[in-house]
DNA sequence: CGAATCCTTGAATTATCTCAATGCCCGTGG
DNA sequence: CCACGGGCATTGAGATAATTCAAGGATTCG
C-alpha cells in the first residue's frame, strides 16, 4: 500500500513554489492562491514506489512539484506502454472521475502537491483560472500525444531514441530557463526498460541503437544515464522531425 | 484552394442542431445558445479535399456537424501518421492558436459549424460553460490519444485491426443511441490506406489481416466497406483489450 | 565477496514492409 | 453497349527491422 510508504512532507508556502508559474496554479491572483493554500498538502514519494494503480479510486488530483512520475498502461500478458511522462508542474489526475485509468508510478523520488478532488472541483467552479489553465495544460498534453502518435507509428527505432533525447533536452531546458546551447548533457531520469516502454520498443533495441548512436557520434555517454549531445542540430535531424520544435533559433 | 471549392450551407436553428448534446455547446443554457447563434457560420467539403493544411494560420474553430475528418500529421519524406478521427460533435481547433499544427481532411463529404477564433475565445471567457464543455471534451480526447498509443506502441496488426473495428462499432453506436447488440454491421468510412495512417501499419498489411480475420470467421465482409461483426465478444477479445469497454453489459 | 539490478552484445527468429503483379468496381467516352 | 482507365483492394515472394532468447559485463549495496 502506497500511502504506507510515503512519507509526508512539511507544509510550503506558494510564493516560493518552484512550479508556481507553470503549474494549474498558474494564472491564479493573490486571492486564488490562499484559497488553494487553504486546500493543498504534500505527498512524497520514492523511487520506484507506485503512486496509483490503474482501476483504484482516486479522491485527489495534484501537480508533481520535483521529480518524475510515469503514466503507464498494461495488458494481461504483461505488455507496457507509457503513455505520459510527469515532469515538475505536469499535472496529475481527471476532474470528475473517480477511478485511476492508468498506472502512476515515480520513477525518482517525487514530491505532489495534492488536493483533495471535491474541493478542488468546486473551486473550478468558482474561479475561473484554474479552468483556464487546466485546459491549456491539457491542449498542451494532447499536442504532445499526437507527436508521440508519429514516433510510435512511423519512426524506426533509431529515431524514436533521437526523439526522446531531443523531447528530454527540451523539457529539460524549458524548465531550467536556460537556452539550449549546441552543446548540452541530458540526464536522462529513465532506465532502458523504461525507455523502450516510452517508445514502443525492447530494452534491447533501445540498448543497441544508443550503442549505434554513439559509435556515430551523435551522443556520448556519461555513466549510463547522463547524456551529451555535442552536436543538437545532429540530433533532430536524427529524429526526423521537420521542425527543430523552436529549440534553436 | 479549399475555400474556393467549398459550398456555403443555409442556416439552421441550433435548436434542430443534431450535435447540440454531444459538441462544445452542449452545456449552454438558451441565452448562450443566442449569442453562439449569432456567431456561427456553416462550411461543407467534399470527400477528399482539405480543410486545412499543417502550417496555415487558421482563423476559425469547428464542430463537426455530420461527416468524418482526420487529423494527420506528416513526415518531410512522406511518412504519415493520423492522430485524430473526427466523428460528428468533435471539435476542431485550438483556442488561442493561430497555426494548424495538422493537417485537416475531409474523409467523406463533411459540414462543420464554424466560429472565427477571435469572438469564440471572447465568448470562452464570458461564459464558462463553452470553456467546461471544451475542456471535458479536451479530456476524453486525451484518453482516447493515450488507448491510441497502446495501439500503436504495442498492439499486433491483427490486434490493431480488431481494435479499430472496435472502436469504431462503438462510437458508432453511442452515436445512434443503439444499444450494440452481438450481431452488427459497421460501416468503414476510410479507404485501406486511411487504416494504414491510423494503425501506422502499411496499406498491404491491413488488407492481409482483414482478409485473415475474415478467414477466421470473426467478421465479414459486405463489399469493401461495410463490415458485419457476428460476435462483438469474439472481436474485443482478438482486439487485446483488457476490458470491453463498456460496450456489453 | 555475492546478490541484485541494470546494461550490452550476439545469433536466430519473425512480423511487417517493400516491390510487383493482378483483380475488382465504376464511371466515362467512343 | 462495350472498352478503357483510374482508384482501390488483394495476394505473393523476398527483404529487413525489430524481437526473442541467451550469455556475460558493469555497478551498487549489504
Amino acid at each position: 500500500m502506497a500511502a504506507l510508504q510515503e512519507k509526508q512532507v512539511q507544509h510550503q508556502e506558494c510564493g516560493d513554489c518552484p512550479i508556481r508559474h507553470r503549474a494549474v496554479c498558474a494564472r491564479c491572483d493573490t486571492d486564488e492562491l490562499v484559497a488553494l493554500e487553504q486546500l493543498k498538502y504534500y505527498r512524497s514519494f520514492q523511487a520506484g514506489q507506485t503512486v496509483i494503480w490503474s482501476g483504484d479510486r482516486m479522491d485527489f488530483v495534484a501537480s508533481v512539484v520535483s521529480g518524475i512520475a510515469t503514466l503507464t498502461q498494461t495488458m494481461e500478458d504483461g505488455r507496457r506502454q507509457m503513455v505520459g511522462l510527469l515532469l515538475p508542474s505536469d499535472f496529475v489526475g481527471r476532474p470528475g472521475r473517480m477511478i485511476a485509468s492508468y498506472d502512476v508510478t515515480a520513477t525518482t523520488d517525487l514530491v505532489m502537491c495534492c488536493f483533495r478532488r471535491k474541493p478542488f472541483e468546486d473551486m473550478m467552479v468558482k474561479t475561473p483560472h484554474v479552468a483556464q489553465r487546466l485546459l491549456e495544460m491539457t491542449l498542451d498534453e494532447l499536442d504532445a500525444a499526437r507527436e508521440w502518435m508519429l514516433l510510435l507509428g512511423r519512426k524506426t527505432a533509431r529515431e524514436k531514441i533521437a526523439s526522446l533525447l531531443a523531447i528530454i533536452a527540451r523539457r529539460d531546458a524549458s524548465l531550467h530557463l536556460r537556452q539550449p546551447s549546441s552543446q548540452l548533457t541530458v540526464d536522462l531520469p529513465l532506465t532502458r526498460e523504461e525507455m523502450a516502454d516510452y517508445l514502443g520498443l525492447t530494452l534491447e533495441t533501445v540498448s543497441r541503437q544508443i550503442s549505434a548512436l554513439k559509435r556515430d557520434g551523435v551522443i556520448r555517454l556519461e555513466g549510463k544515464r547522463q547524456i551529451v549531445i555535442p552536436d543538437l542540430r545532429r540530433l533532430l535531424e536524427e529524429a526526423g522531425d521537420d521542425s527543430d520544435g523552436g529549440m534553436l533559433a
